[in-house]
DNA sequence: CCCTGATTCGC
DNA sequence: GCGAATCAGG
């Protein structure tokens, strides 16, 4: 998983625009935990939760702790949430175009790229 | 229950 | 550096 100049310029894009992890996770065709993750590496972030929160658990380095069997969480990399509606042939545009010149930048670098 | 993002750990 | 696992909150 290599993440090309277009994957990191839509991620950055979406993410930019109020896009969710998840959302760019899934149209990107990858988790929302990389996404987070790369955003993490990049220094980019929208501070949800402060990083001096809480400690996390000290004294012991395995992050697979052992809960009780009723709060076990098994893994659900179910990837089919959000369905986008498909519109009309009517356009769509109440707002501005500054979004859309984005996108087309980006829709063009993808297009490029594929 | 669902979702969100942030952080840590193994490769 | 990447992805998954995990935690923490709404």
């Amino acid at each position: 998983m290599g993440w090309d100049a277009n994957d990191v310029a839509l991620l950055k894009q979406l993410w930019a625009d109020g896009h969710s992890a998840g959302q760019i996770a899934i149209r990107l065709g990858l988790s929302r935990n990389a996404v987070s993750a790369k955003l993490k590496r990049m220094g980019q972030r929208r501070g949800h939760k402060p990083p001096t929160a809480n400690p996390r658990i000290v004294s012991v380095p395995k992050r697979k702790v052992a809960p009780s069997a009723a709060c076990a969480r098994p893994s659900d990399k179910v990837v089919s949430r959000r369905k986008p509606a498909a519109t009309k042939s009517a356009p769509m545009e109440p707002k501005e175009f500054t979004k859309r010149q984005l996108y087309a930048m980006l829709v063009d670098a993808v297009k490029n790229t594929g």
